[in-house]
Order: structure tokens, then sequence, then C-alpha cells
DNA sequence: TTCTGTACTTAGAATAAGTCTAAGTTGCGA
DNA sequence: TCGCAACTTAGACTTATTCTAAGTACAGAA
């Protein structure tokens, strides 16, 4: 009876201890790209012993590294991250300062006239505005 | 006989001091979006006194806000300044990290499928690939 | 001219995000 | 059961940036 976090993290070569399967967890069940700040205050409550920042920040690297989740970086020095891995792009509410999933499929695709020296592997669209109540 | 500079700097709206029109044209006269410490490190040496880091910040904090330069951030924990206002997005070279123009009008305009609730005002595209030489 | 107030700059202290270190803990596999 | 590698921890360290307190520059008033 592995769980179902416990599945994610081991089909992506990550060992599943407590620390990270609470810090994934919270992360797949969050639309709202936290930071590692935010990961630590939201989880440290939710296990038997003292959760380290060391902990947090090593989980969120492996996690990046093994391609469970993402960073995003909408705003100077907060990076934020993100359990959503499909193809998609970021709507940020200047604002309130939200980060919004937008999927790629509702961005039209893109087409650039470059120098035929650069090679394209990826883009990233953010889009910033405002989302009215 | 005020320099190119200054007048930048005096339409702007800043008073056009020795280490904030040193730091200008050296931003003006680069495209090669530097960092607040490259900025520092290419600017001190130009001055006849010795020049502060948060004398760096201010200034470039100041252009920003004046809208004689902008912020680009493309990666975690860089930010970067460019003198380069026109409408444009941003090419970084995933081997060697450096940051390219990119013309707005390179880039097909976007559409997006948002709902209404949603309202833009800009977007600002990172394209991630490699300058083969 | 000199005076004077405000804006600017400075060195270094403070803060904040993230990494490193050294020591202890966990837990699978022989 | 043991041994070992992987993991976690607290706190020190690093790096980017901001803040603070004290000095400097300089335009306008007198
Ligand atoms: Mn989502
Ligand atoms: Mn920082
Ligand atoms: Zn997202
Ligand atoms: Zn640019």
């Amino acid at each position: 009876m592995t769980s179902h976090i416990e599945e994610l993290l081991t089909t992506h070569g990550v060992k599943p201890t407590a620390q990270r399967a609470v810090i994934a967890e919270y992360l797949v069940g969050t639309d709202c790209h936290p930071t590692a700040d935010e990961v630590f205050q939201a989880v440290s409550t939710k296990l038997p012993v003292s959760l380290s920042r060391a902990t947090v920040y090593n989980t969120l690297n492996a996690l990046v590294e093994a391609g469970v989740i993402k960073e995003v970086v909408t705003d100077p020095g907060r990076v934020r991250y993100d359990a959503n891995v499909s193809d998609h792009h970021h709507f940020v509410d200047v604002k309130t300062g939200q980060v919004y999933d937008v999927d790629a499929h509702k961005v039209s695709a893109l087409k650039l006239d470059l120098a035929p020296e650069f090679s394209v592997n990826s883009y990233h669209v953010t889009i910033f505005g405002e989302v009215k109540k």
C-alpha cells in the first residue's frame, strides 16, 4: 500500500522519505506556485520531527532534477515551485503577485524569425495583467 | 554642452550625477544584459572617486523607476539590466548563459484564449536554446 | 560670495535566499 | 543483526540586495 505520492517519487527515481513525501504532496495539492519558504511554512507542522530548511531546499532541488516539479521565475529574487509539469505558461497578476497557470494550448504557437545560428529548444511566456474579481 | 547621456537622464527626470552618468553610459553601450555586480566592476574604475555598491543599486533602481532601463530575469537569482527599452523578448543560450535581444516583431503576435476576468497588460517571451558559432 | 538645505554618495552593517558542513539518524541488504 | 550509504539536521557560510548613519555636493537664497 504505497501511496500515490510515494509512487510518484519512486517512478521518478527519488527515494520516498517522509520529508520528501510531505513536500511533494503539498506541491501536488496546490496550484499557487509557492516559494521555498512558503513550502517550509506549510509543511513543517505536518511532520512529527523538526524539519530543516536545508532539507526543504535539498528536496526541492532533487524534485526539480528528477522532473517531478519545475522552477518558475516571474519576479526578481523569488523562485517558485510548480508541480504542474505539463507544457504551460504563466499569468502574473501585477496587483497581487499571484501566479496562474496558462495551458500551452491556450497560447497560439509562436513563430520566431531568428538568424539561423539560433536553435530553439523551448520557450516560456510570462503574461502580466490583472484578474478582475 | 550637456552630453547625450546627461540629456537622456534629464529628460527622464533623473538628475545627472557623475556616478549615474557613467552607469547609464555603460548600459547604453552594451547589449550583454549585465548584472549589478558586472556593472559595478565595469564602471568603478571610470570614476575619480571610489564607487559604492549601494550607489550602483540605488542608480539601477532609479533608472528602472524612470524608465531608462529595464530589469530582465531569465535565471533564478540573477537580475540583469537592459538599456534596450524597446519592445523585445530574450533568447537565452542554455550553454553559456548569454542573453540576446529578440525584437518584438521577430516574434509572431500571441493569441491568448483566457477566461474573461484575465485582462492582459503585456507579455514577455523567454526563448531557450543554443547559438551555434 | 557665502550660507544653507536637500539630494546624493559612501562604508559598512543588516537582511534574505540559498548552499555547505559536520555530526547524527535511518533503513535496506548482506 | 550489522554495516554502510543515503538522508536529515542545526547552524555556519555565501551572495545578492537593502538599510543606516555620516559625510559631500551643489543649486538657490540672501
Ligand atoms: Mn494549475
Ligand atoms: Mn538574494
Ligand atoms: Zn505553473
Ligand atoms: Zn534585452
